[in-house]
DNA sequence: AACCTGACTTCGG
DNA sequence: TCCGAAGCCAGGT
């Protein structure tokens, strides 16, 4: 069928279980295009509303937020916090140890 | 049809 | 190790 890139990355997003979080990166390889990272947040930022994604569960390949704060860094750390997810003294994320790998 | 934009990623200095 | 610049994709205008 002719699912675009786009539906395919919503479609991810919306399967990240609570207490997980995955990179643009990982969703843009796992839709199929790893370089896609940038349509990916483009994704988000058109459909997160309508479609009911997790959005907050979406985060940098460093392991960090890249909203800034008092623009929805403190939402998101937030809402991944009340998940179960653990940050460090950086506002980091063990990758290693919450991020969604299927 | 062309140009612009975006919560990124990666490599080089 | 840290900062800057370039590269990349697809939807919107």
């Amino acid at each position: 069928m002719a699912e675009t890139f786009t539906e395919r990355v919503r479609n991810l997003i919306k399967n990240i279980p609570p207490g997980r979080v995955a990179t643009y990166g990982l969703i843009a390889a796992m839709a199929g295009n790893p370089r896609a990272a940038r349509q990916v947040v483009w994704v988000l930022h058109s459909s997160s509303e309508k479609y009911d994604l997790p959005w907050h569960r979406v985060i940098n390949s460093k392991g960090k937020i890249s909203l800034s704060p008092g623009d929805g860094f403190e939402l998101q750390k937030k809402l991944l916090t009340h998940e179960g997810i653990e940050f460090t003294g950086d506002n980091q994320v063990n990758l290693s140890k919450f991020l969604w790998n299927p």
